[in-house]
DNA sequence: TGACATTGGATAGTATGGCTGTCCAATATT
DNA sequence: AATATTGGACAGCCATACTATCCAATGTCA
């Protein structure tokens, strides 16, 4: 296959390949003498989820590049997996890790995980929004989190364990990429059912 | 209230906050002669709103705009106005809303509440998901919806009836922009307990 | 009263990110 | 032999979000 036939079938045009191809999101193709190089089905797929993180995830050229890189080089344990899945869809707004609230997860018995970039990012999260003037109680947290393992559980299927590291690390990204957007929306009608039946009586 | 002190309450360059004044994203000040003007607390408020939607929210200064269109001239009714709250949070990559999905979402006896923002979200992410190759069960999308409907009870506070329309807008929209990421760093948290809890016996 | 800093307002410049366009010699293809 | 395409290098472009400069008018303080 070559650049113009994978244009044609990624939908991505020459130049902006090449621009890939030159920041280090998608490989070279087997070079075929010096003006021609090879393209297979590995580098579609991986142009498509350049362009899906970018699309749908926002995430930046060189978090991508991040992406990438770790599928490249994926961590042989499941459970540094998921930390390494999740460090690459961290918040580009992540300062230092607070540490009072920190403590404040772990007292209320959510899994710290040592530090890991979804304990970090909760953190992170948590404090943003308390020195925005929206401080979250631990009932309120701890009901979200009940609802959230709900939706987790449908996240870490069985079938992850039989997958490549590298096939369970693209799995984990791109599925959090692509359905952190529907579980949000979702949030959205539910809040919108709940004021309808709360409100819609007494209000116009 | 002079424009530096403005400057110095809320952390924000007095260039910045001109840019703010040129871009309409803060009224003007109460003009006292040619070269005096007078900020209030209103406008620290603005300003912090501001920088909460940008920092926090990702929100591009058109859609930061948008917000504060909304705000000085917020819908009479309590329905429209969380509609109101939900459109300007959409995401910067919605295309056309998709015929199929709407159908399937209401088959599913979620509320549509008429091509609500939120409906229109939701059946944005399922296409943008499908296309991407991930697509989503019925089953999964009303286990879902059932959770996100626990986190939204928190959402929607009987308080909210209370209030001025343009402080039930202000709420609504502060209070997703802020919680939205606490809500996705407990999904990432709810998947590590359960990827511990299923993996670790077995594997390294 | 006079030196000096600050203000609002207008305008221009900058930094970054993400592409896009142009040029080239070396091949393939016809 | 004529034409098109390729890989590679490099410069240019456009949008976004600021940031800096200039100005005359004014307030402040000695």
């Amino acid at each position: 296959m070559r650049i113009s036939e994978l244009a044609d079938a990624t939908g991505v045009s020459i130049p902006t390949l090449k621009y890939y191809l030159r920041e280090g999101l998608l490989h070279p193709g087997r070079s075929q003498g010096p003006t021609r190089a090879d393209y297979d089905d590995a580098h579609v797929e991986r142009v498509r989820l350049v362009r899906t993180l970018i699309d749908v995830g926002r995430l930046s050229i060189d978090r991508v590049r991040e992406v990438v890189t770790a599928l490249d080089l994926p961590p042989e344990s499941r459970h540094l997996l998921l930390g390494t899945a999740h460090d690459v869809l961290r918040q580009p707004s992540g300062g230092p890790p607070p540490d009072g609230v920190i403590a404040r997860i772990t007292a209320l018995g959510l899994p710290d995980c040592a530090g890991s970039p979804a304990s970090t990012q909760l953190a992170q999260a948590l404090s943003a929004a308390e020195r925005a003037g929206w401080p979250i109680s631990d009932a309120t947290l701890t009901s979200w989190y009940a609802a959230m393992t709900r939706v987790a559980d449908a996240d870490v299927v069985p079938e992850l364990a039989a997958m490549s590291p590298a096939d369970a690390l693209h799995h984990a990204i791109i599925g959090n990429v692509l359905t952190d957007p529907v579980v949000i929306a979702l949030r959205r009608v539910a809040q919108e059912a709940l004021s309808a039946q709360r409100f819609e009586a007494r209000d116009s």
